[in-house]
DNA sequence: GCTTGACCTAGAGTGCGCTCTAGCCCGTTC
DNA sequence: GAACGGGCTAGAGCGCACTCTAGGTCAAGC
């Protein structure tokens, strides 16, 4: 269960993240409680390759940097934010359902596109009703 | 049904652009069939609107804008370029698909995390399952 | 005919998130 | 003990997608 500490190489391996990312990640604040050795080198536990692959979820569904060191310094302040925390979390899964939505709606967009060149590709003229105006105008009943 | 043509103010206000954004747009290849007035000034149709609109939607869904000339330049060339345009489109309907499976994911590992602060809220103490390994480990049976 | 405002071009500047370089240190291996 | 691999810091550079500035033109209204 205890595991020896890794060196930034092998979290590097672990994680995916390069070597160079990963001290950017702790010079912006993002990874807490990093431990250094004698020689002054990094020190990893387990914990830190789970903490690395959230912040990266959280990266890719377009939590700012800025968001994620104030995550981070919350984390850093112990349980007394863990209120804050969890709003946090929460208002960035609604971003990325909001987000899922508008993607979804642009798949029915591009289905709608593919079917139109679909058309126009088996009549051998362009087909009469463009798809755009069902999904790209802003409203206006 | 036949309308007259807009001045790039005008398409701006329509389709929520800036001027600045149109204009680059433009210089970027990304805006097919742009008249002018004896003054200089860009004239532009119905049809642009819809077209600003539709490289919104490819651009806010990661298309980058080298693929978004790419395919305009597609259009450019006419009816000889359907098959292409369409299989681009298709492309790119895949890794929207791909993109959304993975915000999926990690709304599932929101979902965990938000549970995990509230199991903690509720017990006053930390939960005994970090939610973190079921989602972000990379394979490894 | 002069002002006003919307337009024009060319190009510089910006913000974000890394990525890479330079120059150095340290510990292990031959 | 020299070479090598991996670590360190500080800071420069990059790619993308805009965004803004400077300096000018043009046309419609007073």
């Amino acid at each position: 269960m205890s595991s020896q500490p890794l060196f930034i190489g092998a979290l590097s391996a672990r994680t995916g993240r390069s070597v160079h990312a990963i001290r950017w990640y702790e010079a912006q604040g993002l990874v807490p409680g990093v431990a250094r050795d004698a020689g002054g080198r990094r020190l990893y536990t387990e914990q830190h390759v789970g903490w690395l692959l959230l912040m990266d979820r959280l990266r890719r569904t377009g939590m700012s940097i800025a968001q994620m060191r104030q995550y981070t310094a919350l984390v850093k302040q112990g349980k007394s934010t863990l209120q804050t925390r969890q709003a946090m979390l929460k208002a960035h899964r609604e971003r990325v359902e909001q987000t899922i939505a508008e993607w979804t709606e642009a798949l029915a967009l591009l289905d709608d596109k593919i079917e139109f060149y679909g058309q126009w590709l088996a009549q051998g003229k362009r087909p009469a009703l463009e798809p755009l105006s069902r999904h790209t105008t802003r409203s206006k009943p």
